[in-house]
DNA sequence: CCTTGACAAGTAACCGGTTTCACAGCAAGG
DNA sequence: CCTTGCTGTGAAACCGGTTACTTGTCAAGG
């Protein structure tokens, strides 16, 4: 069973050489003659050599993890987010560690420290926590990614997607195709995303329309709970703060007998696979996940390898038209 | 910046005992006198010292991290597992992490291995790959967990949600509203959970009910392009493999100008938490991510802790009558 | 011919903990 | 008073690599 685990100096020995040496050889860096690596692969082989992951972590000082920390895994909008990264970051040869705060401030900062603690870096996707925070995970000397919050104060690296003219556009179609009292859906609070959305609909002046603000939450549940309340507004257009909103609204407005876009239009935010397929489809703004997740992972990597903190990437997007919206009635 | 890091010795000598009483003291498990104990928490709060997490790794054996494989990430039925068991995890003080397969099989061994690296052992969510590279990984000595797939020659545990059962009960549900000519939609062949599924409608031996499989693949977008070839059978109820392939079809049927349930019925399978919100809400069957999810971590810790492996759970669960099923006209 | 430099390979210190083993101190038992 | 046994503590080996430094070799340059 527990075969005695094969070390970098078994091999030195098999093949005759010292454990630099074949440390060397794996390292693929510092020059090995020809014969010498052959000899040494040859024996590594034989006897069926891994390196020791975390003994070459302790060693050298990197552990080729990036730890990531997700406010919800059970949005689309992360794990699409999650899964381009893992291939970016597995190209470089790094593993990525999950960890999920559940949507909990308090828990952001304890899983913060312990995924950094077995990591070379963190990536914080759309994180809520307090600055004072970030500057503590920051104080461990190794690189933070923020992505999807704007961090003015410390010199944090960070990717951020333009909410605000996106958002606005959004606001504008509704109001091209002629409604005129218009319902935003509001999701979770403290988040970067949330404020700026909210202030791209506040910004909407023209003239003979109104907004009016109703909050949500972010979850399919919390948009069909606030299937009730938009009603009451008496509303045409509802533009909700994500997708996942927008599809439990349209669920719950179903349920009243309302149909979409026929009696309500209702727009979503980020474009996540599902908003395809649904009927009627949703019209969102695309959230390019992959753009995105590469450009979070290319500055990780450049963080990792020495490259200074604070640079700040904007991408920019724009709606998508689907079947959810269409002129009032 | 580079503030030298806290180590055990400096807050031993700073505590006036020996590095060994201070490792004790923060292993908790061998008695170390009130007084000492003190003075060591004191002198470790007054340094700011933090165990060294790949250090203690390297030193105990163990890295109190799981690896978990998953084929596709972007599934919700996987996220949710995920989800539930990162909780259990976090719980004993274990962290996950994370590969994604991308429906690979030729990744995954490479990617199980590199996981197994790093960690305490490995939980392969619904794997396809054979029975030899499961072995291979087996013989890293480390405790294997297998869901979603039933292994019978290595002794692995596996935990298993009887598929069979709920997937006939599910087609006679169809047949008694009436229908007679079903479609099957045939999610990943190699997966275990497509066998049994696709055992379950061909056990369906019911006179004048005839079952015609198509094949799809699993994905939404699978579903879609696969009206086509539904609408030429001529059908009335469509069993698809999961629900994204049923949002999918739904989709596709719905722009062919097809009605469902109104033309056609379609089911689907997992419960996502979109089969509640789509409209028609999906009739599926439930699928317990909270228990498979505790069920897994537990059977996991167990095996962690020197159980014996080979044991199996299998769970048990039921259809969900939802509004996409109804009466052929 | 001797120095200088480049380069290949080896030696050993080190990463930051855990854990075995030895030892001192003390109470109980004979 | 001398074993015996137990408990709390320390010294040091160890986990499995990496890497700074040293040594030895050989070719080029003066």
């Amino acid at each position: 069973m527990s075969t005695e685990r094969v070390t970098i100096r078994h091999v030195a020995h098999s093949a005759g050489v010292s454990v630099a040496t074949v440390s060397r050889v794996f390292a693929q860096s510092s020059s090995v003659s020809e014969e010498l690596t052959a000899r040494v692969l040859d024996a590594a082989r034989r006897l069926g050599y891994t390196p020791h992951a975390v003994a070459q972590s302790l060693a050298s000082g990197r552990t080729r993890v990036v730890g990531v920390l997700v406010p919800n895994l059970a949005n689309p909008y992360f794990y699409a987010l999650i899964k381009n990264m893992l291939h970016e970051a597995d190209r470089d040869g790094y593993r990525l560690i999950v960890a999920d705060s559940d949507e909990s401030l308090a828990a952001e900062p304890a899983l913060g420290m312990s995924l950094l603690g077995r990591s070379d870096g963190l990536i914080m996707l759309s994180p809520r926590c307090g600055s004072e925070v970030l500057k503590e995970l920051g104080g461990q000397g190794k690189p933070i990614m923020v992505v999807n919050r704007q961090i003015d104060e410390l010199g944090l690296s960070s990717v951020l997607l333009d909410n605000f003219t996106p958002m606005r556009q959004l606001a504008m179609h509704t109001v091209e195709l002629g409604h005129r009292h218009l319902v935003y859906l509001q999701g979770p609070v403290r988040s970067w995303q949330e404020k700026e959305r909210w202030r791209a609909m506040r910004s909407l002046r023209v003239p003979g329309v109104t907004v009016t603000p109703i909050r949500a939450g972010g979850t399919m549940e919390n948009g069909r709970d606030s299937a009730d309340r938009v009603l009451a507004t008496g509303c045409t257009a509802v533009l909700a703060h994500n997708d996942l909103t927008a599809i439990g609204l349209i669920a719950g407005l179903n349920e009243h007998g309302v149909s979409v876009p026929g009696d309500i239009s209702v727009t979503g935010f980020d474009d996540i696979p599902f908003a395809r397929f649904t009927s009627p489809a949703l019209t969102t703004v695309h959230s390019p996940q992959e753009d995105i997740g590469r450009a979070t992972w290319r500055m990780t990597a450049g963080l990792l390898h020495g490259d200074r903190p604070g640079a700040r990437t904007m991408l920019t997007t724009q709606p998508v038209i689907r079947a959810s919206t269409a002129p009032p009635k």
